[in-house]
DNA sequence: CCTTATTGTGTCAACCTGACATTAAGATAG
DNA sequence: CTATCTTAATGTCAGGTTGACACAATAAGG
């Protein structure tokens, strides 16, 4: 799809923060940038006539396929400073972006930032754009070098999540149908960064009522085969409407 | 000043929501629009070369001539449906904006909100500007007829602001220096929308440890005097900083 | 100096939390 | 098949917190 920029809203984009849970880590998905050695988050410009969101659910549409995805703006950056003066130039150099869109590149941006929860598992094929190689999930602990001021984007989506907590369906988003209680324990952990009494988490999160003990086993552990849960949908939308009370 | 669109940041403006705490109500500081009767949050546009972030303090100033005020920048509004088709010349026609201007207010703009907290107080001699012939404090529950989205921003910080209770220093910034235990329990119990136990709401406040007793009281009104108190601020912004754990 | 309204302080049972011990169950090795 | 290992599930208990409420202290006003 060619750019026609006269139809975008001018200084105005969006970047999503995608997080996925794998391997007991947070995993944010990014892309690299085709000739050079820097990732950027996935993102998009929006239409003069589109709502800012429906950019922000179609920038994850399009990298992963999904819809329906949980997905909240959390902050809009609007430093001045966020604009490094070269980008522009050095996008055209490296064949990035066409040289008639270097101006449109060079403007002054602020850019909304999404964070998204998706399920690992149901990104079967994150998909590059024009600009990029490779579209691919990386550890939250291991960012590579980003363009301006992505990677700051990506803390402060995590610093916000981990405050919002008790009022988002982190558990919902991130982990499959069925799922464990330690496997939801550890989701709590990650994004809270420290460690919890597995007796006392476990106490803590019937007693919300939102969980659903299933009569299957994960089996082919390598131990004690736990339960599997899976949420009431119902209770869990009401419970998160007012908060968690009294957080982790 | 005379506007200079070429040096604006297109489509994009930003708007406060100005809190203010008084006789127990939880007040907003509107700007009645002249030859209209409509009213406006005070708001603004963002230079090319201006933070986002300064603009909203820059509103402030003008509207209060207050500096240095807690200023929390929470949803950006985006939706393209924010923007009423005839909004532009309905000003133009009540000779609110010059004609050269109609374009510039006829585009499609997103706009960043902020709230922030003031004492009721300090805020001696709202400033109209321009295109408005009041700015005065309205009560939260008792909004005039308003332009556009800006009921519904509103609504939107307030409710925000609920949920980060425990983050924001409320306290702090919407009431005097010294205040009594009393003032401090409205002020919650306003932002709130519930009543809170009196000894309750005081044995939780004090353990915090946030608090200064003076050995001066509140004389003058009809009652037992009650005691004054200060924040210890090193203490508070430290306690906010991790949240005021389990709620109200 | 007595009444009234409000503030300051205390108590108590119920509940919640954090720390930890014990038992149950699946996988694997011999 | 059994011993062993590892993790899951459940229980306990002391200490802290919460919600509900009683009562004494005190300023203002008649």
């Amino acid at each position: 799809m060619p750019l026609n920029t006269d139809k975008l809203h001018p200084g105005l984009s969006v970047d999503c923060v995608i997080f996925g849970f794998h391997e007991n880590e947070l995993k944010v998905l990014l892309l690299k940038l085709k000739r050079l050695n820097q990732w950027a988050l996935p993102g998009g410009f929006v239409a003069r006539d589109q709502d800012v969101d429906d950019e922000a659910v179609n920038v994850l549409k399009r990298r992963t396929g999904l819809e329906n995805i949980f997905l909240h703006q959390f902050h809009l950056f609007g430093r001045v400073s966020r604009n490094e003066p070269g980008h522009a130039d050095n996008m055209v150099a490296h064949q990035l972006i066409e040289p008639e869109l270097r101006d449109w590149f060079d403007q002054r941006f602020v850019t909304a930032g999404y964070y998204a929860l998706v399920e690992y598992r149901r990104v079967m094929e994150p998909t590059p754009d024009l600009t990029s190689e490779i579209c691919e999930w990386k550890s939250l602990h291991d960012l590579p070098v980003m363009i301006l001021d992505h990677q700051s984007i990506i803390r402060k989506a995590h610093e916000i999540l981990k405050k919002e907590l008790n009022h988002q369906p982190i558990g919902l988003n991130l982990l499959p149908d069925r799922f464990t209680m330690p496997e939801l324990q550890a989701l709590y952990e990650t994004v809270l960064e420290k460690s919890l009494d597995r007796r006392n988490f476990r106490r803590k999160m019937l007693s919300y009522d939102i969980l659903v003990q299933t009569n299957e086993r994960r089996t082919g552990g390598a131990h004690k085969a736990p339960m599997l849960y899976h949420f009431d949908l119902e209770k869990y939308h009401f419970a998160i409407e007012k908060g968690l009370k009294s957080g982790w």
